[in-house]
DNA sequence: GTGTTTGCAAAGTGTTTGCAATTTA
DNA sequence: TAAATTGCAAACACTTTGCAAACAC
């Protein structure tokens, strides 16, 4: 996803979030950037290098704020950390689980089927689909 | 998964385990009913009705020594909390989001096609599909 | 001006660890 | 009796929260 700084300010706006120096630069610092995957830390460490003063609880609070508001896609593969997508379209995930790393499968290249019925008296929110790879061990 | 007593402790032996009273009453709680979830804080609370001393740094021990040793299957669905799968054959999973409950999907229902190749380096370690799902809002 | 947001530090949740006492092999 | 395991409490990683000062509208 990406947004102009006006879109931006607007899509803030629809969110019910006044437009503040913190979400504008955490804004950026997401999403000027096309598709990517955040978590919380290095959100912090990108912040630092941008010189962009934000506590963590900001940054936590931000993350969240954004996802309530269909901003941004949680991503649960990790027991330890949230990860937060920006990619808002269908798709799902390789998991590099040597660097905790998360990477995009455009949903074409991909396909569920013989998705079974949800159990009575719920309905399907969402499937994900979790490709976890792992760096070959080198070979001769 | 289950086990018959004296295949459990055969299992822990190859797993390099050594036979404990603890060990013991915790899988007898995990793996005498057939296919489960358990997290620990469940299996905390069914140690407690069984009135089984075990404490819970042992139980979190207990999950991660079963789980290295392939006798567990860790699910992430969650950020917040680690669940343990007693079934091992491939299969994939609802999530109950209201609840905080895993339930399988068998491995037949539900087909992955076009799976795309891991990233150069990369293997495939596991594919992993999680079908959210919700308690209906009710209707009138 | 009034309500919202920020940042700090403190608290919270789930999990791991250091170490003396206990148990297993 | 040597090595492994347990339980406790303390430490840990990540996240949330209470509240006064700062800011948006």
């Amino acid at each position: 996803m990406t947004y102009s700084p006006d879109e931006f300010r607007e899509r803030l706006r629809e969110a019910g979030l006044s437009v503040t120096a913190q979400r504008l630069a955490l804004g950026r610092l997401i999403f000027s950037d096309g598709d990517r995957h955040v978590n919380a830390e290095q959100l912090r460490a990108e912040a630092a290098a941008a010189r962009v003063k934000v506590s963590l609880a900001t940054i936590y609070n931000t993350l969240r704020q954004f996802a309530a508001a269909d901003m941004l896609r949680e991503v649960a593969v990790d027991a330890g950390r949230s990860y937060f997508d920006t990619n808002l379209t269908e798709h799902h995930h390789f998991f590099h689980e040597d660097e905790g790393r998360l990477e995009d499968i455009p949903a074409d290249s991909l396909t569920v089927s013989g998705l079974p019925v949800a159990p009575d008296g719920t309905g399907i929110h969402r499937v994900d689909v979790i490709v976890r790879v792992r760096t070959n061990s080198s070979e001769i």
